[in-house]
DNA sequence: AACGAAACCTGCGCGC
DNA sequence: TGCGCGCAGGTTTCGT
């Protein structure tokens, strides 16, 4: 599902709904998705901020941080704790205002890691994170491109170059740029780079205003969903039109990945 | 260093 | 109706 839109988008909603509450119980249900000794860790913990870095959510729990990743396909639902499990809730967190907070993953993909508060920023996987769009410079990422020998679609969905950018909004922010996806990133110049920055920042933040994407609806919290306000300009479009030259839209695998783009307006 | 393929999983839509 | 295939917003791992 995600993108650092999308994360966003949950990140507000937890933190409006979970701020100050204690973890009264954890019930696993797919033993890969969290280990024992983590649940008996949190136990007892209160949720004292939740953040977001790149695509990762986490959840402050004095002297710890559980670290979450949706992956493709994680949710988060609240509930009442008497309230059926459904086949795809695996990690079900009762908090002490008496609501379940509930994981759900149809792939069961999502991953939660626990960090200490003092260093989880710089142990994995949060320390292999690269800057995300608001934050990076644009000269440093342009020589960091400029030493790469990569497809520039590839290298945005690199989390350690640039954090944040998945294959939705990758397609997107290129399209935007009239950049190629297949153009080597040692050839971009540092306006094609500072121009990628940009239209990342301005992408990402109309996503995340419209209270995350796009393809299919989303749920973050029980009764929202994600509304399908951003439009997107290429992605999933395959043999449709380009709106802005008339020509028709297509569709290559890059690094394993759809990539969809318009040949006349993103010339190599 | 970089690429491709496979792995981790499940469900959906499609053609036959 | 059933079956097999390709596809999915992510990331890691392994071989070349």
């Amino acid at each position: 599902m995600p993108e650092l839109p999308e994360v966003e988008t949950v990140v507000t909603v937890l933190k409006r709904r979970i701020l100050g509450l204690t973890i009264q119980n954890i019930d696993i249900y797919y033993d890969k998705m969290m280990d024992e000794d983590t649940k008996t860790l949190l136990i007892g913990k209160t949720i004292s901020d939740i953040t977001r870095q790149g695509k990762y959510i986490c959840f402050h729990l004095n002297p710890y941080v559980l670290i979450s990743h949706l992956r493709m396909e994680g949710r988060y639902f609240f509930k009442d704790i008497d309230e059926p499990k459904l086949k795809h809730e695996h990690v079900v967190f009762t908090l002490s205002d008496g609501l379940s907070l509930r994981y759900h993953d149809t792939r069961k993909f999502g991953t939660f890691d626990l960090r200490h508060l003092s260093d989880y920023k710089v142990v994995p996987p949060l320390s292999q994170l690269a800057d995300e769009p608001f934050q990076i410079d644009p000269k440093a990422l342009y020589k960091t491109l400029k030493s790469k020998h990569k497809a520039i679609k590839t290298a945005l969905l690199d989390q350690s170059i640039i954090a944040g950018i998945g294959n939705i909004y990758a397609d997107e922010i290129l399209f935007s740029t009239r950049i190629n996806p297949h153009r080597m990133t040692s050839k971009l110049t540092q306006k094609d780079t500072t121009n990628v920055v940009n239209a990342a920042i301005l992408i990402l933040n109309q996503a995340i205003l419209s209270g995350g994407t796009t393809i299919r609806t989303y749920v973050s919290e029980l009764g929202v969903s994600g509304r399908f306000q951003l439009k997107l300009m290429v992605h999933q479009r395959e043999g449709e039109h380009c709106y802005v030259c008339g020509g028709s839209i297509v569709r290559e695998v890059i690094n394993g990945r759809s990539s969809f783009y318009c040949k006349t307006c993103q010339k190599r």
